[in-house]
This record gives structure tokens, C-alpha cells and sequence, in this order.
DNA sequence: CTTGCGTCCTGCTCGC
DNA sequence: TGCGAGCAGGACGCAA
């Protein structure tokens, strides 16, 4: 469900929170959300894997994928699919969410007190990848995903669209073309950019690319800074909210006016996800 | 190899 | 008030 903005909102609590800490103990609930690498759903588990034991070096994010980095090369990727979230609570304190799958238990030096870190994904399409090595997270996780979306050179996007003719939405939703981008940030991007979601990825012109880097790196930082876009069950892990939604332009505003035009904006699907853009901005195919 | 479609899940909103 | 349909921020597996 989050997309690069909010993970990238997520990241930030969960490094101010438990870089240093270490991590007591864990458990899970429901087997079924820890992975392997693959993706697959995982049999057997040892404590060792969820990093008992080992202090949080730091929590880094890649595209839409956190990664608590753990002493000796060990790291946690957690996915957080469609309705995932996490939550930091003080320890004892109670939880209402019969979707919470895996808990860690975190203590910082000393004498501190115990923070937990709760994992609920009511849909269970996110998930806990567990990686035994850097080479384990780099080479069989990592590797695959394109460069980060916010930060993208227009060669570098115009080459990795160049490979492939499917529209340009479905693209930019492909992890393993650009990083981060999902159904809401694709259509606001198209959209800022006036490029039509269903032009084919390889005839977009090279000013089109550039409007379309242009529009990644301002629209995710914007959205980053403002904590991300609250639609449903987005929360930050103290439980606040992202204040980037009222700042669509055009995701969830099917049938409404445009922004810029005011024609009523059109809602199609595309690739098996709703898309919303405006057909007089975003004119058929203006290769330019 | 690439591409498009079905599938995995629960919860919420809307119309009857 | 209840009930079913439709929809949801993602990404994998599979068949053509």
C-alpha cells in the first residue's frame, strides 16, 4: 500500500527510534507473513532469524522496502503490501489489532525501557523477508529493483523506458524499472508531467522524460516532507497521519473537474489498477 | 524473452 | 438496519 514517501516517513521514526536498540526478543503469530527471499512463504523459523539478539545498525528503505540493518550483515525487509503498517508502543502497553503478525521486543542501553515494534497487515499481501548476509539482501532481494524514483537522471529513465513497450503507467509501476512508484504518485506524476498514461514507454520523447523526472523528484520529496498520503489505513508508526492527500491532483478524483482545465477527469484501468488523468492535459500520445 | 491476467486477503463504502 | 457488490496504496505465478 505505501509508496516511497510513506515508507520513506515510516523509515525515518523507525531510525530515530531504534537505531542502537537491540532487539530482546520476537514472535509470530501467523507463520504465513514471514518469507524467504524468494517471496515464498516460509516453513520452519528460528528465533535467530527475526535478529534476537542483535543491535539495529540502522533502518534503511529501498523503493518501497524497509531494512532494519542488524549487526554481522544480518538485516530484516519488511514489505507492507497493500495494508501494512507498523506500530512502536511502549512495552505493555495493549493492542486492539487482530492483524498483528509479527512483534519485536527493543532495548536500548542499559537500564531503558523496552519499546515493541508491532507488524499488522490486515490483507497479508506485505510480508517479513528475513536475509542471513549482505550478499543474501543484496544479490537475491536488492538486486532487481531499479534506481530510486525520487532521484533518477532523465538519460537514465529514458534508457530503462526505451526496453520496453507497455504504457508508460504500467512501466513506471514496475519495481524493476524505477523504484518506489505506485498507483497513487504514477497518476500524479502523469498527470504533472501531461504525459497520457497509456502512451507506450518506448515512444515517450525525450522532453516527456524529462518532465516525467522532473515530476518524480518534486512530487515525492513534497510528499515525503509532508509525511506521506493518508488514504486509509496509513499511519506512521506513532500514529500519525500524512498530510500529502489533499494535495492530489488527480488519484480518487474520477469524474471531478480538473485542476488545471476543468474538464471532468477520466477513469479507466489500466494494467488491473484504476488510473485517473485528464484527457485534454494529458492529450493522446503528443510524443512531446 | 516479454506481456497481460488471475490471484492472494480483509475491510470499507455505497446502493438497494 | 442488513446485505452483497465493488473497490483498495502491491506484486507474484503462470500461460500465451
Amino acid at each position: 500500500m505505501p509508496e516511497l514517501p510513506e515508507v520513506e516517513a515510516i523509515r525515518r521514526h523507525l531510525a530515530s527510534t531504534l537505531t542502537n536498540m537491540s532487539i530482546d526478543r520476537a514472535s509470530v503469530r501467523r507463520r504465513d507473513v514471514i518469507r524467504d527471499l524468494g517471496g515464498r512463504r516460509r516453513g520452519r523459523l528460528h528465533p535467530a532469524d527475526l535478529g534476537v539478539g542483535r543491535r539495529v545498525e540502522m533502518v534503511d528503505r529501498r523503493g518501497k522496502q524497509l531494512i532494519v540493518r542488524l549487526e554481522d550483515g544480518i538485516g530484516i525487509v519488511i514489505r507492507l503490501g497493500m495494508s501494512g503498517r507498523l506500530e512502536l508502543h511502549p512495552r505493555g502497553s495493549r493492542s486492539t489489532s487482530p492483524h498483528r503478525h509479527v512483534v519485536w521486543m527493543l532495548r536500548g542501553a542499559g537500564t531503558s525501557p523496552e519499546t515493541r515494534l508491532d507488524f499488522i497487515d490486515p490483507r497479508r499481501f506485505g510480508g517479513v523477508h528475513l536475509a542471513q548476509s549482505p550478499s543474501d539482501l543484496e544479490e537475491r532481494l536488492l538486486a532487481g529493483l531499479g534506481p530510486e524514483a525520487h532521484t533518477i537522471a532523465p538519460e537514465t529513465l529514458y534508457d530503462r523506458l526505451r526496453r520496453t513497450s507497455r504504457s508508460i503507467k504500467t512501466a513506471m509501476l514496475d519495481q524493476s524499472v524505477i523504484a518506489g512508484v505506485g498507483n497513487i504518485y504514477a497518476d500524479e506524476v502523469l498527470f504533472a508531467a501531461g504525459v497520457h498514461p497509456n502512451q507506450p514507454a518506448n515512444t515517450i520523447s525525450r522532453p516527456q522524460v524529462k518532465r516525467l523526472a522532473d515530476a518524480l523528484r518534486v512530487i515525492l520529496q513534497k510528499a515525503i516532507e509532508q509525511g506521506g498520503s493518508t488514504i486509509q489505513s496509513h499511519t506512521l508508526p506513532d500514529g500519525g497521519v500524512g498530510n500529502f492527500a489533499s494535495h492530489h491532483k488527480v488519484y480518487g478524483r474520477g469524474g471531478l473537474p480538473c485542476t488545471r482545465c476543468g474538464d471532468s477527469l477520466d477513469r479507466v484501468v489500466l494494467g488491473g489498477r484504476s488510473t485517473t488523468f485528464c484527457a485534454t492535459c494529458q492529450g493522446v500520445h503528443p510524443h512531446g
